[in-house]
DNA sequence: GTGAAAGCGCTAACAA
DNA sequence: TTGTTAGCGCTTTCAC
């Protein structure tokens, strides 16, 4: 079923078929009407892999996730594909799976389907860089959350901003003695909070980091406690570690957001059940992002 | 960059081009090799969009999801995405969220893109059959987890079997006034299991049917515990229902598994960390499953 | 406003 | 084994 199917049909060229299909001007009335009709009678649809080719852009966007088990995941990939779906955008998806090596199969692979945009959240803060420089030779990359080279575009939040101004509410609450619990320093994301942390605080060398998982939040509770009995915050790095925490609190008899309040910067605010799910009774804070 | 640009550097013809980077066989040593060192020197990369056209194969695969932000969503994905990214198949992702119109637009964005296969997560029972019977005429449709059409394939389990199991299993361990907390019955998934279990239980009345929410999780848990006191087992239809139901208890003094034991069907074992939060203390069965 | 024809990048028949 | 050539389905000059 091609143009030439719909042209025959309804009598007409196949220029002028895809005129109409494709919503060029200069279309007479009569050949837009019988050109349309033919394509529902034939319930004709344009094959968008010759129109890829010949328009030289293929209206699809490729992500690549550094790894979809994250819970950041489903939030992103829903705003996103939300607003692409609008725009009559596809969207292909890769996972990185948290290896460089896989991340650069598959921004080579996206980039080989001659995607039109490259969206990615870099695996890693320094050894990401020359996939996604290389690949901005070819194609428009933008990253997402994290930020591994200077070059691409980047979104996400101004992370140092973002601590000050948590830092600042917790002041404000009389809470002045807190603990920052990284996740994986080679995130970006991370790394930029941690040092913000560390050059704002009025505790800034109460800094635990270890990776970005759930045990690790609770095993950093347990040892900030330890470590620091004044400890009347826990700043978490990110989603995963603020569960841990939480959760590690209230098996510890705790009643959240006292006497420990638990905070951390959440770059989206998502989706609402898994939200509601991981902040029971935590302290929210709304920070002030950038661009 | 092109095929053209590749062979005039080695000094030979497209076609030899093709034959190379595309590994089809009959190529001698000495051509080949001028063609790899040409391909590497230019840094090209074959354009998928003129090979799908050429092959009539896209080489990808289509995704629908009823709804990304379903905590079964993460596992499927990533369980998707490794096997395709193995065999070199590209994932086309579309959201439908849980809304037929939209499940039928992109699965007409997805055909037109003239993906190989389609996969889908169906949003209704009886709703979404026309729209997969229809792009089963197109390509090749497997249905996911839940089934609408006896026409295309379907990848899930055998939820009569399975509840029969859990059932079977519950009793064993004395526990034999269980309630069905069911979802959406529009979800055949849910549809069956419910059906089954009101066959099958020795409490098969006690069926309480809402939608696929924490919420609706938590409310019915207390709406069994007053209707039926001596409830000694919630059969919950799905991922969120038990976990409303879990917290629910939890929340009224209860340590699971009891005196109330909490069960569910998950379709995957998926995603440990989401599993570890979703079912602590919660009575697990792995029933046996149909291809 | 409409049609004829070229060509996007690639591969597969066919010829040599 | 290798090259020549046609053509996948579409859009877009260019001519009328």
């Amino acid at each position: 079923m091609t143009v030439h199917d719909v042209a025959s049909l309804a009598g007409v060229s196949t220029a002028s078929v895809s005129r109409v299909l494709s919503g060029r001007r200069n279309v007479g009335a009569d050949v837009d009407e019988r050109v349309r009709s033919a394509a529902t009678e034939l319930g004709y649809q344009v094959n968008a892999v010759g129109r890829s080719l010949r328009r030289q852009s293929t209206e699809t966007v490729g992500l690549v996730i550094a790894d979809i088990t994250n819970l950041f995941f489903p939030s992103l990939t829903k705003a996103l594909e939300d607003a692409f779906a609008h725009e009559g955008l596809g969207l292909l998806l890769a996972d990185a799976a948290n290896d460089v090596a896989r991340e650069r199969d598959a921004v080579a692979r996206l980039l080989a389907r001659q995607v039109d945009a490259l969206l990615i959240t870099p695996v890693s803060r320094l050894q990401s860089r020359r996939t996604i420089d290389e690949a901005n030779q070819r194609t428009t990359v933008v990253q997402l959350d994290s930020r591994a080279s200077t070059k691409a575009h980047y979104v996400g939040m101004d992370n140092s901003q973002a601590v000050s101004d948590v830092l600042a509410h917790l002041a404000e609450l009389g809470r002045t003695s807190p603990v920052f619990i990284g996740s994986d320093p080679h995130i970006s994301t991370t790394w930029e909070r941690q040092r913000a942390f560390s050059r704002l605080a009025p505790t800034g060398d109460r800094v635990l980091t270890g990776d970005f998982s759930l045990d690790w939040g609770r095993t950093a509770t347990i040892e900030a406690l330890e470590r620091w009995p004044d400890t009347d915050a826990l700043f978490c790095a990110d989603d995963l570690i603020a569960v841990g925490a939480a959760e590690q609190l209230r098996s510890m008899g705790h009643r959240l957001p006292s006497p420990i309040a638990v905070v951390e910067l959440a770059s989206t605010s998502g989706n609402p059940a898994v939200q509601r799910r991981l902040f029971p009774g935590t302290l929210q804070v709304r920070p002030s992002t950038a661009p």
